[in-house]
DNA sequence: CGATCCCGCCACATT
DNA sequence: AATGTGGCGGGATCG
């Protein structure tokens, strides 16, 4: 009875539920259901904010379970596959069934049914993940609270996490705007870049991590009101407005969410621990340390998994340490981003590129204002396109100076370079292989745990992977950026790529590094690495299985170690960061591998997979293969936006994936490594041996001189590039920290060749595979975009468009259209040339800014090997 | 028993 | 003052 008399009281609250609800809440505090739920069920009532709104008054109005049941029909439909499935939600079903509904109540879902991540799954249901620009869902928290059956106050737990990556944003009071994911890759970006400048120090060294932290901490609670602080923070902040910047505690969940997403951005390995994250998130507080507090962060961080994990961006696995193991999440989102600032950089002017550390300072900034901006929109934002419109404006403004910078500075490098960019990957394993080989077992608990979830409703992120194909970057790039090193491709590709122009990593450990950006993509990539691995090795096994097995336990072995020189730089830094400080294990899924198939175009082929995959990932049903794949059609157009900025970040990739993600194989040992640091000029690689050797003669025999373990792969890529190694090269990035290892591993090639011979990276890969082209078939798998966005296709396939261009390398990854554009025409030539030199130097030199620093810490790894991809690209003509 | 994390009190912000 | 937000942590569940 008092149940009844609740639910009547409050029907407010109970609203979906309220069958269950009573059934549970009989024991539970009678009182509360009046409490929270009344007011908002209300007040809902009396403001019809729409047309809903109107129908649900109407509908309680008949009968409060009525109302309920259609809510939830509408929400879990979607839902219910997907999700639901685990638990037994009878509710859903039944509840669609209408009479039914008392029966779910039975079930007294337990504590999973009511689970924040379960919650948030149907809070996504109900959204496309990449709504049409021009519609513009508002979401009205009362009315999603009564229609999830949940207090309002969970949903703001969802929300805040879903706004600290743009995927919604305030526009007023009960109201938030869903935006999707379009925009996620170039959050992710901005927050990877916003990570490595704060974080990536820290990484360095994991200890001084705090230190770091500290100084982001504090500005977070000191209550910076200023801009700075928060915009890298809070992007969301909806208005901000003024004033209430100073606002509470300023949103610790969503700040807490994005320097936990940075986290996992700036890590190499991916995984982040939950103590890790919340003593870093705490030093940065720098509160006392008080274990209640350390207590409740791990709450908090929970609650932020929770959401990150229905959106396919993280999943949780174990680490085990030393002590034991410790819970822990693994980035499973994109690595890379492309993204690119949407198109409009078609042209480019390029102004000069910016060296890289301005693009990592900046990126913040530009979050900010893009947050700003995005907020006019809120405003207004009804209007159609946010997003877009959003980054575009972006674009245009002031900050958006940078990218388009750095597409050009991509571009040039490119050029100059010839090509490269590269992204890397990986590296992961490798490096962490080494030591966390004796780790992974553990992981392998962790890997299991994986989840997908999510995934169904966001197929995105699991594109992540990437990538083969990526090889070249620019396809990588275009593919989709979002993988995240396509460059795993791994061995087989080198052959494949022979006639691209691209430079083709075997495994996903190549990559080169263009400009700081570079760094970024670095970690993240690395992070992915994992993954990739997997992907590679599967590519790898399909292509040359035997091959890979050589490689690596040729070079892999050997170079392993070495390889993390490669990183050296930048990229141990990364590593060790992460991994030491976080503590990440690298788990490593098996490997599988599948094969893949892709692999031996890898580029290509995965790149055709990906399209693939992509299209699938459309589909909603979209499995796990697409997941694995996939690749995002979201970001593809993103991608390109990035690619086009980052180019030379983004590699890209690629990737593709392949499905498997088992594959690891592990390390790959080789690699490339180009450090990104040095901007265009200067690229690291790292090969491994086995790849391609051959392809690479010029490089392998050099390689072999250098013994290092890396070994340009692509044959035909390399043949395009004439990648040379020279030690010399190396040298200069010993100086960096780690050089150590780059030393050993890394190399520097001179692209000179490459610059000529190939045309683009890109553009080859295109070529090859013709797949590419078909990729803008792929872009039905961005459901939502399609129309539009097809550009975004368009992208991928501007691998081909990019080899057309010369310069590709920026642009490819924009869109086919925008490719070419600025970019090759602008350095190329001239510039080469001189980069060439710097190019190889650049490591050293160039890395040094960001990366570098890092380096400090990461002696450690040495041992992973790293694998990058690179991406490269030839310009062609000079 | 530790890991998770739901629940909702309650403080601060905004209206 | 009412209501919106959301920090926070007790304590229930899960594994």
């Amino acid at each position: 009875e008092n149940v009844f008399d609740r639910s009547r009281m409050a029907p407010k609250t109970p609203i979906k539920n309220e069958p269950v609800d009573l059934s549970k809440q009989k024991g539970c505090t009678p009182e509360r259901n009046p409490i929270t739920p009344v007011k908002l069920t209300d007040r809902h009532q009396p403001d019809p904010w729409t047309p809903t709104a109107n129908l649900k008054i109407l509908v309680s109005a008949a009968s409060p379970d009525m109302r309920d049941r259609e809510k939830k029909k509408e929400l879990f439909r979607p839902i219910e596959n997907s999700e639901q499935s685990d638990t037994p939600d009878s509710l859903q079903y039944d509840m669609v069934d209408d009479s039914t509904v008392d029966e779910f109540e039975k079930q007294r879902p337990s504590r999973k049914q009511k689970s924040l991540g379960l919650l948030c799954q149907k809070f996504l249901a109900r959204y496309p993940s990449y709504p049409l620009s021009t519609e513009k869902t508002t979401i009205s928290l009362d009315e999603v609270a009564s229609i999830l059956g949940v207090e309002r106050r969970r949903i703001y737990d969802i929300v805040n996490v879903l706004e600290s990556l743009h995927l919604v944003s305030r526009v007023a009071k009960n109201q938030y705007c869903w935006h999707g994911r379009h925009n996620l890759s170039q959050t992710l970006k901005t927050l990877q870049e916003a990570g490595e400048l704060q974080y990536g120090e820290l990484m360095t060294f994991q200890h001084k991590e705090q230190d770091l932290e500290y100084k982001f901490g504090e500005r977070k609670k000191e209550t910076i009101p200023d801009t700075q602080d928060r915009p890298l923070l809070d992007f969301s902040e909806p208005d901000c407005t003024s004033a209430s910047a100073n606002s509470r505690k300023d949103k610790s969940l969503r700040i807490m969410s994005q320097k936990f997403v940075m986290l996992f951005l700036v890590s190499k390995t991916k995984i982040v621990t939950l103590d890790i994250a919340a003593k870093i998130l705490i030093e940065e507080t720098q509160d006392t340390v008080d274990h209640s507090k350390f207590k409740t962060k791990v709450r908090r961080l929970y609650d932020i998994a929770n959401v990150l994990t229905s959106l396919g961006l993280i999943k949780k696995v174990h680490v085990t340490e030393e002590r034991g193991r410790k819970p822990a999440f693994k980035w499973i989102g994109p690595v890379e981003f492309p993204g690119k600032t949407d198109e409009p950089r078609g042209n480019k002017t390029t102004s000069d590129p910016l060296p890289r550390t301005q693009r990592g300072v900046c990126a913040p900034y530009q979050i900010c204002a893009t947050r700003k901006q995005r907020f006019t929109r809120h405003a207004s934002f009804n209007g159609a396109q946010p997003c877009e419109g959003t980054r575009r404006k972006v674009s245009s403004e002031p900050n958006s100076p940078r990218q388009e910078r750095q597409d050009e500075y991509c571009s040039k490098m490119i050029n100059l370079a010839a090509v490269c960019r590269q992204k890397i990957e990986e590296d992961t394993r490798n490096p962490s292989t080494a030591s966390t080989l004796s780790l992974l077992p553990v992981p392998g608990d962790s890997d299991f745990c994986v989840n997908t979830l999510p995934q169904a409703v966001f197929p995105m992120v699991q594109a992540d992977m990437p990538n083969l194909a990526l090889l070249n970057g620019v396809s990588s790039q275009t593919l989709h950026p979002s993988m995240p090193a396509a460059s795993k491709t791994e061995n087989g590709k080198p052959t494949l790529l022979p006639s691209q122009p691209f430079l083709y990593f075997p495994s996903s450990s190549l990559f080169m590094l263009c400009g700081g950006l570079q760094e970024n993509y670095l970690r993240e990539t690395l992070p992915t690495t994992g993954e990739v691995e997997n992907r590679s090795a599967e590519a790898q096994a399909a292509v040359p299985p035997a091959a890979c097995q050589k490689r690596s336990s040729h070079r892999c072995t050997s170079p392993s170690a070495p390889v993390d020189d490669e990183e050296p730089t930048a990229k141990k830094q990364t590593m060790e960061q992460s991994d030491v400080p976080l503590s990440l294990v690298v788990p490593k899924k098996p490997f599988e591998s599948p094969k893949a198939e892709s692999i031996p175009g890898s580029g290509c082929t995965p790149a055709v997979h990906l399209e693939a995959f992509h299209l699938d990932l459309a589909s909603p049903a979209a499995p796990e293969a697409a997941d694995k794949e996939s690749t995002k059609p979201l970001d593809s157009q993103e991608q390109e936006k990035w690619s086009q900025n980052k180019d030379p970040d983004e590699p890209s990739p690629g990737k593709e994936h392949i499905s498997k993600e088992n594959a690891n194989q592990p390390f790959l040992p080789q690699y490339l490594y180009v450090q990104p640091t040095a901007g265009l000029s200067s690229f690291n690689f790292l090969f491994s041996a086995n790849q391609a050797p051959g392809a690479i003669s010029l490089a392998a025999s050099q390689l072999p001189s250098l013994s290092v373990p890396c070994v340009m792969v692509p044959s035909a890529t390399m043949a395009s590039f004439p990648v040379v190694c020279s030690p010399t090269v190396t040298g200069p990035l010993s100086p960096v920290p780690d050089g150590s290892f780059s030393a050993a591993t890394s190399m520097n090639f001179s692209m000179s060749g490459l610059a000529s011979t190939a045309p683009v990276f890109i553009g080859t890969t295109a070529v090859f595979t013709p797949k590419v082209s078909p990729t803008p078939s792929v872009d039905p798998q961005q459901p939502a975009h399609p129309t539009l966005h097809l550009s975004p296709v368009l992208a991928r396939s501007c691998g081909a468009h990019k080899l057309d261009s010369p310069v590709c390398m920026g642009h490819p990854v924009t869109l086919l259209k925008l490719q070419q554009p600025s970019s090759a025409p602008l350095t190329p030539k001239s510039i080469r040339p001189a980069r060439h030199e710097a190019f190889f130097k650049t490591p050293g030199s160039l890395g040094g800014p960001v990366a570098w620093k890092k380096n400090e810490g990461n002696q450690t790894r040495n041992a992973s090997s790293v694998q990058r991809r690179l991406e490269i690209s030839s310009t062609s003509p000079d």
